[in-house]
DNA sequence: TTTGTAAATAGATGATGGTCGATCTGGAGC
DNA sequence: GCTCCAGATCGACCATCATCTATTTACAAA
């Protein structure tokens, strides 16, 4: 969590040089910071990025059966990662019947994209 | 991890109609999906952001003494957060005398940017 | 209404992660 | 040599996470 400068704890230097002149860094940067943080967290696991990426590429909706199969898992372990993906606000789902669809949210990874850039 | 649709287990369609066509999902991006959660695992932590933010906003290295303050943490903590980053190729680090200097891998973020766009 | 099926939820377990205080390392200066 | 300092490492603690099996929920068809 960032601190202002003046709250920061002083600094007692060695005899020698200093390493730097001291910059300040502004608290402006803390909530985009969490915001951006937990999006990359929900990337953060090679089953959901790979699941991310799937529904990605098929710009529509994607039935849930289709995508246990695709991984050595348990049914609710991909169930898991879904909603993992699903609370990060990265992807949605419809209940059609007895099948259930997932799409991406583009939007949710737009700010990361942004500032990856 | 994904497996081959020829190897994944068989699906007993019920009486009705199916609930959708099944669609092939090659294993090609596994490697990929690995890498690019190994980076945005790294970046899944607020603290790891805001590190990463400073030290590419300022395109130069900073001291780790400069960092250490911006947070209300622990020179133990703040230093193995900057592991974390190193160990994922983001940041690099330099010694010099009794500091030390970190700076980004740019490169080490253009997979996940590029994938993400 | 009974049966069968897709997906979500619950609960347990072993692994990983973030944090701290204490200690270690290695360079600088006396 | 000795001392002081910056930063890294160690060990412990508690929280979170990925995974499983078992169960529940919700729907469809006979």
């Amino acid at each position: 969590m960032m601190v202002d400068l003046e709250l920061a704890p002083k600094q007692k230097r060695p005899a020698g040089e200093p390493c730097c002149e001291p910059v300040v860094y502004p608290d402006i940067e803390r909530a985009q910071a969490e915001r951006m943080a937990a999006a990359a967290k929900a990337l953060g696991d090679p089953i959901r990025m790979q699941l991310v990426d799937v529904l990605r590429k098929h710009a529509g909706k994607v039935c849930v059966c289709e995508l246990v199969p695709l991984f050595d898992l348990s049914q609710p372990t991909v169930s898991h990662h879904l909603k993992v993906l699903r609370d990060a606000g990265i992807v949605g789902s419809e209940r059609r019947g007895l099948w259930a669809y997932y799409y991406v949210h583009a939007e949710a990874l737009e700010e990361l994209s942004a500032w990856l850039k």
